[in-house]
DNA sequence: AGGTATGATTCTGC
DNA sequence: GCAGAATCATACCT
């Protein structure tokens, strides 16, 4: 009752009626004569209440006309007043919530993890961690590495290209729904401060959507990374060869079997394996010759034979580039002769000489 | 299935 | 940062 008395004064205010006119009837009387500002409120809100039941027709040229009524800004401005005092304060209350812990949460991980942020450092940082975490050097170049790279851009470009879509898809909206209330507001009391929440509201809404978006995208990175930190925890046994060649080098250094990162590299390149591997076999080897020297011992010969017949056969060619019966290439042959015939009697005599002439 | 071999990881000391 | 040592996890063999 207030309010409508508000509304009718500041109606008057505006159409020329005083507070103290409303209740006076002569000078209601009064005002009609001039004007008639009560009949047209009465005739306005007896036009809007009646727009519902009209054709879409001539709804619409009703709107146009109350639009360029003249005391359309009036009436608006103290329905929305009277709007705002009874259903907006309600939910006023719940505005402006503090940032979400859990998007702050899911933000700094796809930060970290390299997939939002920065496109140079961020990734390769994320892999170069996951390496060395996963106890490679991030130099490796392994196919590991570059895998997990690539698969992390993968996301990383689904991630940003979804982003994309939803901001997209939120300012069309918003917009859209701005445009209709913007459009409603001709007929229907909506203030601009109206139209701001609705926008907030909006916004929260597709920022729940991102939320999701961006723990599935957290989902996959976790997943991606512990099958990247699995695969390479895997082990995969060397083949014959890359074994072959590490255990020549070991044994025809055994009296100092550390190499050098040149040596590491060398073997890796002929290994097809990676200098971090090298090292790790190195270790592992190291360690198990010197627990049970007994046990390599009969592996040691092995090696020890095969590096002395290799270095025979080179010599023997050598000699034989320069004559085809030479002394050498005898005693090559009287070598591999005294091995196969004295392997289980003298091997290790043999093998102590061998070893020395290396 | 159980034992052994082996590549990888982790911890510690230098 | 590297090496040694212990340990883990898996491949391979019997």
């Amino acid at each position: 009752m207030d309010d409508q008395t508000r509304m009718l004064a500041s109606m008057g205010g505006l159409g020329g009626l005083s507070q103290a006119d409303v209740g006076d009837p002569d000078s209601v009387r009064k005002q009609q004569s001039l004007g008639q500002p009560q009949q047209d409120i009465g005739d306005i809100l007896q036009q809007i209440m009646a727009i519902t039941d009209e054709s879409l027709d001539e709804a619409q040229a009703r709107k146009h006309a109350l639009n360029c009524h003249r005391m359309k800004p009036a009436l608006f401005s103290v329905l929305c007043e009277i709007k705002e005092k009874t259903v907006l304060s309600i939910r006023g209350v719940q505005e402006e919530d503090p940032p979400d812990p859990q998007i702050m949460r899911l933000d700094n991980m796809l930060l970290a993890e390299g997939v939002s942020g920065p496109e140079k450092g961020g990734g390769s940082a994320a892999a170069a961690a996951a390496a060395a975490a996963a106890g490679g050097s991030p130099n490796d170049g392994s196919i590991e590495h570059s895998d997990y790279r690539a698969k992390l851009a993968q996301i990383r470009q689904i991630y940003h290209s979804e982003l994309e879509k939803y901001e997209q898809a939120c300012s069309e909206f918003t917009n859209h729904v701005m445009n209709l209330l913007r459009e409603q507001s001709r007929t229907r009391p909506i203030s601009p401060k109206e139209i701001e929440r609705m926008v907030a509201i909006i916004h929260r809404k597709f920022s729940s959507i991102q939320m999701q978006l961006k723990q599935s995208t957290c989902e996959a990175v976790m997943i991606l990374r512990s099958r990247f930190l699995d695969a390479r925890r895997k082990r995969r046994n060397f083949n014959k060869q890359a074994t072959e060649v590490l255990n020549e080098y070991f044994y025809s250094h055994l009296s100092n079997p550390y190499p050098s990162e040149e040596a590491k590299e060398e073997l890796a390149k002929k290994c097809g394996i990676t200098v971090s591997q090298v090292s790790n076999w190195f270790g592992n080897k190291r360690i198990r010759y010197k627990k049970n020297i007994g046990k390599f011992q009969e592996e040691a010969n092995l090696y020890a034979v095969k590096t002395a017949v290799d270095a025979a056969n080179v010599s023997a060619q050598a000699s034989q580039a320069n004559s085809p019966a030479t002394p050498n290439s005898d005693n090559a042959c009287l070598l591999v002769f005294a091995l196969c015939t004295c392997w289980e009697q003298d091997l290790g005599v043999f093998l102590g000489c061998a070893i020395k002439s290396t």
